[in-house]
DNA sequence: CTTTTAACACCTAGGTGTAAAATT
DNA sequence: AATTTTACACCTAGGTGTTAAAAG
């Protein structure tokens, strides 16, 4: 299924007439599989696992390649991501376990004629710089632990309009909403150089999950 | 709205590390406008226009850039390309005049790091081979004029299966579809060098129109 | 017991020819 | 009279949370 909400940047700092490839994978936080606990309605830590040897799978934006200049005039959005849990996928979709907890990373990669970009599996060694925002962490489910996520997502995603309670409740979420992480587009410097640049902004607590 | 039925070509004879663009546009046949006569079932020439000082627009395939050895595997599609009598059209969609005779064009564009090829609006002057070919040439309508075409549209275009007639016509469609010239993919050989030479094929009368 | 799967009604988004209206 | 535009019902294609059944 689909990321929602979904990640949305802007780049700056880019090479206006280079070309670059901009992606974005799924990291695991940490080896801990969660349980949500619904009298103090959150996460805890109910065991170790083993997210070792698994490289995470690449999702290149459809722009891609495309100029600084044009990339740095949009706001990028990775709206079209799917998640899946089935290890054997084979649309490539981002694997994940449920029940984890994960973070986005997006990659800004300068094309380089050096390497065949056509068909990216895995990020080239040099070329790359990294960005991954402390409030886009998330926990992955596969049926809703969380009544407030359950209702943001209602209300956010055009299609679950079906199940839109008729203007009761909208208080309630614009409450919620007011701490939302995602509704800016997340900034991105290219110019900080380097690889794996922590690419950091204010960080709220992690609130959004996602179906897998 | 959408070209259907769409141009469809196998393509052979390309280097397989080698990137490629691969492009469609669509070009008047002659400078003639057209009525059709219904008592003889056949389009007549109605009178001069003037095609002159219009460059075509181009559509690149959305796959584009991608490998040779890539290209070469599949049956390229261009079933999105879409057409419009608007000149003022801001859309990117293919510009035509209704009541012309057009012929769609395919270009197979050599990746040249000398170009910047990722926002490609005309033809670049050499690394360019392109291909037409007699049977896709078409007549322009706003109102289809053809009752087969109609039906031949209807039978074969899924997002019209609403008209279908349950059963009852398939045997006069079917043999309208024995000389259907879009049927096979058509095939491209770019180890034929130079560009604008004509991809020969089998000739067979003009038979697909196109709204507008 | 907890977690996952699959079928489903209900949406968004957009591609059809039709028929009536508008334009030329 | 011929051609074009517009609104429309009817499709394809696919993204939602829900629910009940299945799996562990």
């Amino acid at each position: 299924r689909r990321m929602f909400p979904s990640v949305r940047v802007k780049v700056k700092g880019l090479e206006p007439l280079q070309q670059y490839y901009i992606a974005i994978d799924v990291v695991p936080v940490d080896s801990k599989r969660y349980r949500y606990v619904y009298h103090s309605s959150q996460w805890m830590v109910a065991g170790n696992t083993d997210h070792s040897c698994i490289t995470p799978r690449l999702y290149i934006h459809p722009d891609s390649p495309c100029s600084g200049e044009t990339w740095m005039r949009q706001i990028i959005s990775f709206d079209r991501v799917k998640l899946t849990n089935n290890e054997m996928d084979d649309k490539g979709h981002i694997i994940l376990q449920s029940m984890h907890k994960y973070k986005p990373r997006v990659h800004v990669i300068a094309q380089d004629s050096r390497f065949d970009l056509a068909q990216i599996q895995s990020l080239p060694a040099e070329g790359v710089q990294t960005f991954s925002f402390q409030e886009t962490e998330f926990t992955t489910v596969t049926a809703y632990q969380n009544q407030q996520i359950t209702k943001l997502k209602i209300d956010r995603n055009p299609f679950a309009k079906g199940f839109r309670d008729p203007g009761r409740n909208r208080g309630v979420l614009d409450g919620l909403l007011e701490t939302y992480p995602w509704r800016a587009p997340l900034a991105l410097d290219f110019k900080a150089f380097g690889a794996d640049s922590q690419g950091g902004s204010s960080s709220s607590s992690p609130v959004a999950s996602s179906g897998g």
